[in-house]
DNA sequence: GGGCCCGCAGGG
DNA sequence: CCCTGCGGGCCC
C-alpha cells in the first residue's frame, strides 16, 4: 500500500494521498506532492509570471489591508503531515503518549492527533469522530476529567470571513455534529439524541484540552494542548444552551489504561517520559531574535526573561559571551554540534544512508536540536525506537534486525517502510558504522535491547 | 484586553 | 469546487 516517489525516494501510503489513490498507479514514475511538477504551473522562458489562481480568489487578494499574515502561527501551513496513519485512523497515534503537549494548534495537527487547525472536531459525517479539541468553547460545558460535556458545532454566524462568532442560529445534527453522534454506540437519532447502553463499545476519540479550556475546567493545561487519551460517546441530546440557541451536547467518558496527566500516576509518567511543552521547530530562536531586534534588550539581569529559556531543550550555556566570531553560528542560537573526526569520517563511509545523513547535517548548526535529528530520521519503523543493529536495505531503509526478523517469521519478505520485496533468502547484515555512530551519538542506548 | 479577520486543512 | 471552523497575531 505504499509508493516510493521516484524523486525522492519516500515512501507514501496511497492511500494518505490527497487524494488518495486506490491502487498502485500504472505508469512507470511516481512522484510525491512535494516533488511533483505541474507542467502548467511551470513557468517556461519568455513567459510571465502567473498568478495563482486559489490566491486570486482569497480575500487578501482584494483587501487593501497592509497587515503581514504570513507571520505568525495564525496562518502558517503545516511543515510535516502525519503519514504513518491514514488521516481517518480511530485510536492513539502510535508513538504520541498521554500527556503529550504542544503549544500551537497545527502541532497537533501536524502529529496527526487533531488534524483540523481551527475545527473542535474532526470527524466525516458518514462514518464517526477521530479527536475533538476542548477549549472551553461553551461556558456551560462540565469537565471533570474522566468524563465532560461538550458541544457540537455550528449555529454562530461566520460573517466578515471569522472563525467564530456570535450564536445566531440553531445547530443541527449535521457534519461533525452527526460524526461525533455515531461514535455513540446506538442507533442515530437526529431528534431526541441517544444513549449507549455499553458506553465502551463506541468508537474511540482522541481527546485534546486546551489551556484556552482554563477558563471553565481545572483539567485542562497549562499552557498548550495536550492529549488527555481516549474517551467514548456516553450519550447526546439536543438541549438550549446559555446561548439561547439550540445545541447539541455530548457526555464523554474515559476509556484509556494510560493514566490521565493529572493523576498523580499520570504525572509520575509525563515525568519519566520527559514530556514537555513542544514548540514548533525555530520557534523559540526567532522570538528571541526579534525581542532582540525589537527591545534592544539591557540585559543587566541574570535573565529569566527570555521566553526560550523555559522551554524543553537542555540548550546548555546559551548565550555565551563574545559576539567575535561564528556570524552563522550565532543565528540558530544553540551551538554547534561537534562531530569528532571519527564520526566524521564513519559518516562518509556510510555511504549508503549519505542521503540521510546530508539532510541529518543540514542541522549541525542547531546544537543539540542535531541529536533529535539523527533520532528521528534513523528510527525504526516498526518498533519506532532508534534502531539497534540496523539493517540498510537495499531499498535504503534502515529497520532492526530483531524487528527485520519477526516479520520473515511472519512471513512477510519485504522492507517494513517501503513494502520493496527483499526476497525470502535477504541476508541480513548490520550497518556496523551506522551502530557504531549511534552508539556514539547515544552511548548505552542499546542497553537491553 | 477586546475585536478584527487572515491562510490553511478538512469534509462533502 | 464550496463550505466550515473551540486559532492566533496584531491593531486599537
Amino acid at each position: 500500500m505504499q509508493l516510493l516517489c521516484d524523486e525522492c525516494n519516500m515512501a507514501y501510503h496511497i492511500y494518505c494521498l490527497n487524494p488518495p489513490l486506490s491502487k498502485i498507479p500504472e505508469d512507470e514514475d511516481w512522484y510525491c506532492p512535494s516533488c511533483k511538477n505541474d507542467s502548467t504551473e511551470v513557468v517556461k522562458a519568455g513567459e510571465k509570471l502567473k498568478q495563482s489562481k486559489k490566491k486570486a480568489k482569497m480575500p487578501s487578494a482584494s483587501t487593501e489591508s497592509q497587515r503581514d499574515w504570513g507571520k505568525g502561527m495564525a496562518c502558517v501551513g503545516r511543515t510535516k503531515e502525519c503519514t504513518i496513519v491514514p488521516s481517518n485512523h480511530y485510536g492513539p497515534i502510535p508513538g504520541v503518549p498521554v500527556g503529550a503537549l504542544w503549544k500551537f494548534r497545527v502541532q497537533v495537527s501536524e502529529a496527526g492527533v487533531h488534524r483540523p487547525h481551527v475545527g473542535g472536531i474532526h470527524g466525516r459525517s458518514n462514518d464517526g469522530s477521530y479527536s475533538l479539541v476542548l477549549a472551553g468553547g461553551f461556558e456551560d460545558e462540565v469537565d471533570r476529567g474522566d468524563e465532560f460535556t461538550y458541544t457540537g458545532s455550528g449555529g454562530r454566524d461566520l460573517s466578515g470571513n471569522k472563525r467564530i462568532g456570535e450564536h445566531s442560529f440553531d445547530q443541527t445534527l449535521t457534519h461533525m455534529n452527526r460524526a461525533l453522534a455515531l461514535n455513540c454506540d446506538a442507533a442515530l437519532n437526529d431528534k431526541d439524541g441517544a444513549e449507549s447502553k455499553n458506553w465502551r463499545a463506541g468508537k474511540p476519540v482522541r481527546v485534546v484540552r486546551s489551556s484556552k479550556g482554563r477558563r471553565i475546567s481545572k483539567y485542562a493545561p497549562e499552557d498548550g494542548n495536550r492529549y488527555d487519551g481516549i474517551y467514548k460517546v456516553v450519550k447526546y441530546w439536543p438541549e438550549i444552551g446559555k446561548c439561547g440557541f439550540l445545541v447539541w451536547r455530548y457526555l464523554l467518558r474515559r476509556d484509556d489504561l494510560e493514566p490521565a496527566p493529572w493523576t498523580a500516576e499520570g504525572i509520575d509518567r509525563s515525568k519519566k517520559l520527559g514530556l514537555t511543552l513542544q514548540f514548533p521547530e525555530g520557534y523559540l530562536e526567532a522570538m528571541a531574535n526579534k525581542e532582540k531586534k525589537v527591545k534592544k534588550p539591557p540585559p543587566t539581569k541574570s535573565e529569566p526573561s527570555s521566553p526560550a529559556s523555559s522551554s524543553n531543550q537542555r540548550g546548555r550555556g546559551e548565550e555565551g559571551k563574545g559576539e567575535g566570531k561564528g556570524e552563522k553560528e550565532k543565528e540558530k542560537g544553540g551551538e554547534a554540534f561537534q562531530l569528532t573526526e571519527q564520526q566524521n569520517w564513519l559518516i562518509k563511509e556510510d555511504s549508503q544512508n549519505q542521503k540521510l545523513w546530508d539532510e541529518v547535517l543540514s542541522s549541525i548548526k542547531e546544537g543539540p536540536k542535531f541529536l533529535k535529528k539523527v533520532e528521528q530520521t534513523f528510527m525504526c519503523v516498526c518498533c519506532q525506537e532508534l534502531v539497534y543493529q540496523p539493517i540498510t536495505t537495499a531499498c535504503l531503509h534502515n529497520v532492526c534486525k530483531s524487528c527485520l526478523q519477526r516479520s520473515f517469521r511472519a512471513e512477510v519478505y519485504s522492507c517494513p517502510a517501503c513494502r520493496f520485496d527483499l526476497g525470502k533468502t535477504y541476508s541480513m547484515v548490520p550497518n556496523k558504522v551506522l551502530q557504531t555512530l549511534l552508539d556514539q551519538f547515544f552511548p548505552g542506548y542499546s542497553k537491553g535491547r
